[in-house]
DNA sequence: GCGATGCTTCGGCAACCGCCGAAACGATGA
DNA sequence: TCATCGTTTCGGCGGTTGCCGAAGCATCGC
């Protein structure tokens, strides 16, 4: 009787992501690189002018946005914060089965690691956010994240860009890993590790996919001296490494 | 191509909230309390058969837990969690016109103050928020939030319920409110002061809604003095102020 | 200029799903 | 015991919506 307004707008946001062909684009975008029309109806599974169809209403809703570039349309996540809707969703619907559900290497690839729009997720990073809390440079928790002292003056001397201050993105926003279940790293500081990780070969984008390849450099630097502080031999900027094609 | 399997978990979650009469129906349950099927039927709009079918899927997909009592059958949300994610799809939905639209008071009520599963939120519930940060008792912001030093004496002093330190749910969680855009407080924090509000009877449950009514006392204490320290003649228990009924 | 490619619009088909009413079930209270 | 109330199950109807193929626009390369 009462609010039925919120249901509604609610209900209306939600059928969005409830068709699956849609759910497939936006797990395909929340990699969070662009994507062409005809890549995301290979990720769909359906015809190109269905996916045509549904690109539209995604982003008539806002939650995708449209660049023209050549005779390619790319397509895009429009923020963050579809993003993060996007995971959270994927952990309700973790908990949701009560019954018996085979909790098996279901797309092992990608429980490996991944990207999760402009930061990773998965064992890799999950694994990572860990190393650098027990060195004392993060705290992790269900409230938050936030960057020691020690942290900071580690981060500033390892040469991460970390931006400006000013901006309201937060720095250190820590992430529920949806197949992990442990905390990842977002924010400004997730986007930075994700660019450094990128430019320092850790890590390799896959092609068409959301999974990430971690590389021996990247399984030497977890597992043993993680951080040695030589500089880059070229700082990276984030956004170019983030756009960077597989 | 990849990560079918993810899309499909994806929407079928989704779709289950994608629908305006269980969209409806979680909305009412994200108050809090614990609602008949009879109730749900009304606030859903649709009769009670068809509401039948509805609790069933949302049980069986594990977002509303059933409580047989007498002839009738009490549902309520699963747990924290879902309701959190029924706030973010309400955040992003929100971010979703970008065209433009009726900011106007969309249900007043609501947006003044109502219940968010254990916590207030709302103007009055942002305002309460904002005079405890001013007084350097918390500090809000988009990476979490954390009780100050001066906090916890003055909580602890307050006689506030917040719980052992144990168990995995976070003392002081913020939550960027749905309506004013700022932050208010969820976590135990959130609950034992929902609960001290109720108690005192600075807010009162609106019946049939997740509206709160924010009586003179309520409004005497956030304009004035805030938070005298008198103790209450009996303390509260917050599960007991908060499953009372309206 | 021309064809080829990438994407969108349109029309029509089919399946799904939400809705209701009638009937069955279970619990309560007289 | 029997009526009543709250809830669920069943069968059938109707609207929505996702799907495709064909045709229409753009853009690029030759």
């Amino acid at each position: 009787m009462t609010s039925l307004a919120s249901g509604i707008t609610l209900a209306t946001t939600a059928s969005l992501i409830g068709d699956v062909a849609r759910a497939n684009i936006l797990c395909a975008l929340s990699g969070g690189q662009a994507l062409t029309a005809g890549e995301l109806a290979s990720h769909a599974g359906v015809g190109a002018s269905t996916t045509s169809g549904h690109l539209a209403k995604l982003a008539e809703a806002g939650l995708i946005t449209t660049l023209k570039q050549g005779r390619h349309r790319y397509y895009r996540l429009s923020g963050p914060k579809v993003a993060a809707m996007i995971e959270t969703l994927m952990a309700a619907s973790d908990l949701t089965p009560p019954r018996h559900r085979p909790v098996g290497p279901r797309d092992e690839a990608l429980r490996r690691a991944r990207s999760c729009y402009d930061h990773m997720a998965g064992r890799f990073a999950v694994e990572l956010a860990e190393r650098l809390e027990e060195r004392g440079f993060l705290v992790l928790s269900d409230e938050g994240g936030y960057v020691t002292e020690a942290g900071s003056a580690f981060f500033a001397r390892f040469g991460l860009e970390l931006g400006a201050a000013a901006g309201r993105r937060p720095l250190c926003r820590c992430c529920l890993d949806w197949s992990e279940r442990r905390f990842h790293i977002g924010g400004r500081l997730g986007t930075a590790l994700f660019a450094h990780a990128l430019g320092r070969g850790w890590v390799a984008r896959v092609a068409g996919s959301r999974a990430l390849r971690v590389t021996r450099t990247g399984e030497a630097a977890l597992a043993g001296g993680l951080f040695r502080c030589e500089p880059l031999d070229r700082p990276v900027s984030a956004w170019e490494a983030l756009t960077a094609s597989a």
